[in-house]
RNA sequence: GUGACUGUAGCUCAAUUGGUUAGAGCGCCGGCCUGUGGAGUCGGAGGUUGGGGGAUCGUGACCCCUCAGUCACCCCA
């Protein structure tokens, strides 16, 4: 191998600094931390309610989201990271969770085992614009619940998308909530929709007439103020539902009431998805800017035999992490993070050599932090790092307690000190226990 | 994909409507305050003004392209 040529090669081809695609930030701490801590949150939110985690492959058969999501949907029409690999299958970043969760399902024969409940948590891909609240790389968490049809399983899904969204005492956010009817009555809907709108659509805007063509029920989603009057005038979904869409509706409503949880009524959500029947819900909140929507959901009865499996109803929901940590911060806490963990400081090169095992042993016993800069400093510069790492304690070996075998243990909030013999057992036994914050 | 705005030290921003060696605060590193901390004080490092072209005697400032961010549309989480 040539390698010198090469490596001038790359010097010249490569002088721009290196960055992060555009749409995929990192996540540094401390803000790495508030989402460790959410996610925690909302695995625990989701196994109180019996779900289980799932993790399925970052990339899937381009196929899957074609026939999932389905093929006229703005995803799967321009938004997917698709790429052909070194066999020329064509493979596809996950745009969202549900189409490779059902996959997975189906080719472990997890349905036969009947009722299932399954939660996710990580990241999805889409090629849009980058702007606030919205990124190539995103995250979610969302759960999927399988094998009931009745209400009772939608108000489920709902409960656990709404604890996790007003716990932390948000009150900006609003549930809405729609049916969609069935494959019985929807159809019939989908006609009077595209009646009316076809007496009007030369006077609408460019958008509503390709909605038209794509998909109707979109039409009553359109921002554009020209569509506005038509739109008012069109016919309820409401009053076309059959029976039994309508009497699952009215109990997802009185559940809710049940469980004491708002909502309105909101005819316009009818969501991007395909596969999606019956209740279909949003949670929206205004401090997400033009990006209102922190979660969206609802039910997929004929999803899971469009993808060849058996008939098994199912319902679920999927909510940016981004986005609700964007709404959590938007409350404001700059409270400054209390006193935690060891600052180890060693004064000289023998006592650094005495203090490495005892921090050894106190990382192994204790889950606060124990920190320990290396470098020759001033006592004074230590203890200003250790102000730094918010250490609530200082551990100070210098050469004269080296010379009476003894260490300083300090209690940085308090300012005050305590000798200790020079041990890492009676070090620990005078410190309190901190445990994971 | 469409439209608009913005890119100057690690961060937040200056730089008299183009004019000499681009500054400040915070942060960082170091000295002092004889081994006890969020302070003070003195000093230091750190910028090819996102990148590339162009116009001009000359620009961080003007024009074009490009990259990135932001806001809205589209769409969605």
């Amino acid at each position: 191998m040539a390698s010198a040529p090469l490596q001038r090669t790359v010097v010249h081809v490569m002088p721009e600094k290196l960055s992060a695609p555009r749409g995929a930030p990192d996540i540094l701490p401390p803000e790495s931390g508030r989402w460790s801590a959410l996610e925690a949150r909302m695995r625990a939110i989701a196994e109180r309610s019996g779900y289980q985690e799932i993790r399925t492959p970052l990339f899937e058969s381009t196929e899957l989201f074609v026939r999932g999501v389905g093929e006229e949907t703005d995803i799967v029409s321009k938004e997917m990271y698709t790429f052909a690999d070194r066999a020329g299958r064509s493979l596809t970043l996950r745009p969202e969770w549900t189409a490779p969760v059902v996959r997975a399902a189906l080719e472990h024969h997890l349905f036969s085992a009947g009722p299932l409940r399954l939660y996710y948590i990580g990241p999805i891909f889409r090629y849009e614009r980058p702007q606030k609240g919205r990124y190539r790389q995103s995250h979610q968490f969302g759960v999927e619940c399988f094998g009931f049809a009745g209400p009772e399983a939608d108000v489920e899904v709902i409960s656990i998308a709404w604890e996790l969204v007003t716990g932390y005492g948000i009150a900006d956010a609003t549930l809405s909530l729609n049916s969609l009817g069935d494959e019985r009555c929807r159809p019939r809907y989908r006609q009077a929709l595209l009646e009316h709108f076809d007496r009007h659509l030369g006077a609408m805007s460019e958008d509503a007439r390709v909605r038209a063509r794509r998909n109707p029920l979109r039409l009553l989603d359109s921002k554009d103020p020209a569509d506005a009057p038509f739109i008012a005038a069109a016919p309820a979904l409401e009053s076309f539902l059959c029976d039994a869409c309508r009497e699952h509706f009215d109990a997802v409503k009185v559940y809710l009431e049940l469980a004491k949880i708002p909502y309105v009524v909101d005819p316009r959500i009818v969501r991007g998805l395909d596969y999606y029947d019956r209740t279909v819900f949003e949670i929206t909140s205004r401090v997400l800017g033009a990006q209102s929507s922190v979660c969206g959901g609802g039910r997929y009865d004929g999803l899971v035999r469009s993808l060849g499996g058996p008939d098994v109803p199912g319902v679920g929901f999927a909510m940016g992490i981004e986005r609700l940590l964007m709404m959590l911060r938007s409350r404001g806490e700059p409270e400054v993070p209390a006193r935690r963990g060891i600052q180890a400081i060693a004064l000289g090169a023998q006592a650094r050599t005495v203090l490495v095992p005892i921090v050894a042993e106190l990382r192994r016993r204790r889950e606060a932090p124990t920190f320990f800069d290396y470098d020759e400093r001033k006592l004074l510069a230590h203890l200003k790092i250790a102000d730094r790492n918010r250490a609530r304690y200082a551990l100070i070996l210098g050469t004269a307690e080296l010379a009476a075998g003894e260490i300083v243990l300090r209690d940085l909030e308090l300012r005050s000190d305590r000798r200790l013999p020079l041990d890492a057992a009676r070090v620990l036994a005078a410190l309190p226990v901190e445990g994971a914050s």
